[in-house]
DNA sequence: TAAAAATTAGGACAAATGACCTAGAATCGT
DNA sequence: ACGATTCTAGGTCATTTGTCCTAATTTTTA
């Protein structure tokens, strides 16, 4: 097989696996498991752990990119595609109450274990800052389009972390509901401003 | 010296521990060697690792539940328990900063783990959600009062989240504010259904 | 003070981990 | 077809982990 297709299905497994169980406790033997190689062969693609780690924040990096790019390149207005992301919560509900944010929880672990791959989880909260904040510019918001971008950052953080501790209830569909109502107050909010003018 | 102070310094450090650099991550050694005893002092108190995170979930939750009783027993408004509550993020934003919330990440690492002190550290979300919603229905919200007090536990979580992200910015402070805006708002919404009786 | 109980120290052990090595198998260019 | 390169398998190794045991020491009790 062709090395860039085991390479791939490595990392998409330790993807899989370091969200759903975390990086620290997910072994080089679960994911060689998992792929169904030998741990051997593992090591002919990926020499350390942070290697596989800096292979899948590349990996997430680049998905999460393409679909904030593929909103934009659709015919989508700036406020839509705010909306987008914060449909995402409901897109990946059911992961999201089974394991958190992919971005969050990850971000957290790395934190606490002082790991050189931190920064490089960061830049995963980064892109989503730097391209909301755009968002909210092409809205109108040059002043504080990156404390709206921060503030719905956290909402979502917020929401994803309730929603894993309380799986059972409706609560993720209640606060979505409340964010876009907030994103409506927001641009009405521009609206008045620009009639001002 | 008395088992139960010695015990006492193994929780206490465990917590810290736990907190600053994750349950897992945490090995038997590393808690001895922060206390100053040996290992096998250490098997006597807790034969268990799951034991110990049970005392220091314990510990947590008493912990917590007096700082909140404490100010249902002073003068305290509901509304300015709340606000209390919100105080939380600024109190401890040092911490915050640089190990997120101590609620939140022991949770997050727990449901990953699946581990069997999972409910435990729900138990401490439970604790704040039940006492905000007997602010709120204090503050005259019978029929939302959980639904807010779950907005501004996620709120809260979401701040130390992206504060821990962001550790060099003001961004908790601006949270913070706006969540006591919103509490106003919340406050004064009622006061209106108030005159309309 | 002497016996009993409680507490501590330090070592032992199997299992798991990340990292590394070498030899064989598959694939490719020529 | 065949040598060279790429890929894979399985084993090895030192270290760390949670757990457990036994002997020594301190504290309590009678």
């Amino acid at each position: 097989m062709a090395a860039s297709a085991t390479r791939e299905k490595i990392v998409t497994s330790a993807d899989r696996l370091f969200y759903e169980r975390g990086f620290e406790v997910t072994s080089f033997a679960d994911v060689a498991e998992v792929v169904g190689i030998s741990r051997g062969n593992f090591y002919y693609h990926f020499r350390t752990k942070d290697e596989i780690l800096d292979a899948v924040i590349e990996r997430r990096i680049k998905q999460r990119h393409d679909m904030l790019e593929g909103w934009v390149d659709s015919d989508q207005s700036p406020k839509q595609c705010i909306a987008s992301f914060i449909g995402i919560l409901l897109m990946n509900n059911k992961k999201i109450r089974s394991f958190g944010c992919p971005v969050g929880t990850l971000f957290s672990e790395l934190a606490k274990l002082n790991h050189p791959g931190g920064p490089g989880a960061r830049a995963l909260f980064d892109l989503f800052r730097i391209w909301l904040r755009h968002r909210f510019e092409a809205m109108g918001r040059g002043a504080d389009a990156d404390a709206l971008a921060m503030h719905i950052l956290a909402r979502s953080q917020g929401a994803a972390t309730l929603a894993n501790a309380y799986p059972d209830e409706p609560f993720l569909e209640t606060e979505v509901a409340q964010m876009l109502a907030w994103l409506d107050a927001v641009a009405g909010q521009q609206k008045q401003t620009d009639k001002e003018d």
